[in-house]
DNA sequence: ATGGTCGCATGGCGA
């Protein structure tokens, strides 16, 4: 089975995007964040004629937004409100046996201090909340997949030392994502099979050119739990950031044996 | 040290 995670920054406008990556990758599932519209209006028939009859969403206008687009039925569908702060951050499914979770964490604001800033105050409460959901909830057969807004390892941005205080890879917050990973034994399917070297997820609008800088970070997980590690493959369809008006995420891809 | 670019919605916020 393959799972791909993007955070796809718009919905809407990048509806035609998507369509050529599940043209390209056919997944059995692609999840999305960052969908920035409401339920209503998302594209959700375009796909339809490549066989993706199946969705599930958490819109919300303007702002965060979770979904499922998928060619096999999505049952259970679950939106947890963490922190009971009404945005759309989360999104779980149950497809052939399996729970996906489709997660968008905060990003966190500029200030990496919880006294000065409440957005990274927020995030590090919403990624506690989620540890407790998994703490109460242990994960068994499930896939947690999104844009965690951390990058973890050394590895997982373009100068560890320059990012040691920049939101993202601050050690508070890395730390409390290595928790949560840690209650629910979850593991990291991208490092499993890539476990060293520099990979990233996410390059700024901002640089002139992303791909020359290559100052990245892999903020896009797609993390197993332990019952079913025994995945065949995980990547990063990295020249998807090259294509004309696109995210900036790149999708991630996981390939499982189920 | 500063500003650089997007999307949404049409001013300014969030990333």
């Amino acid at each position: 089975m393959k799972i791909i995670t993007w955070n796809v920054n718009s919905i809407r406008l990048r509806s035609r995007l998507i369509y050529k990556i599940l043209e390209l990758e056919n997944p059995e599932i692609l999840c999305l964040q960052e969908c920035k519209s409401p339920t209503e209006n998302m594209p959700f028939d375009i796909f339809k004629p490549l066989g993706y009859k199946y969705s599930a969403c958490w819109g919300q206008k303007s702002y965060n937004g979770v979904a499922f687009i998928s060619k096999i039925p999505l049952d259970k569908i679950e939106k947890k409100d963490f922190l009971k702060c009404g945005e759309a951050r989360h999104i779980s499914i149950v497809a052939r046996g399996l729970t996906i979770h489709n997660f968008y964490f905060p990003a966190g604001g500029d200030i990496p201090d919880s006294n000065l800033n409440k957005k990274f105050h927020f995030k590090l409460e919403y990624i506690k909340e989620v540890e407790n959901y998994f703490n109460k909830k242990k994960p068994s057969r499930s896939i947690l997949v999104g844009d965690l807004n951390i990058a973890p390892e050394s590895d997982d941005v373009w100068d560890h030392k320059k990012l040691l205080n920049v939101v993202s890879h601050t050690p508070i917050e890395v730390n409390q994502l290595k928790n949560l990973q840690k209650t629910g034994d979850w593991v990291d399917v991208f490092r499993k099979h890539n476990p060293k070297g520099k990979y990233f997820s996410w390059w700024s609008y901002r640089s002139k050119d992303w791909k020359l800088s290559n100052k990245g970070r892999r903020l896009d997980h797609i993390w197993v739990s332990a019952d079913i590690r025994n995945s065949t493959n995980c990547y990063i369809l990295r020249s998807v950031r090259d294509w004309d008006k696109t995210s900036d995420h790149a999708p991630v891809v996981a390939e499982l044996k189920i």
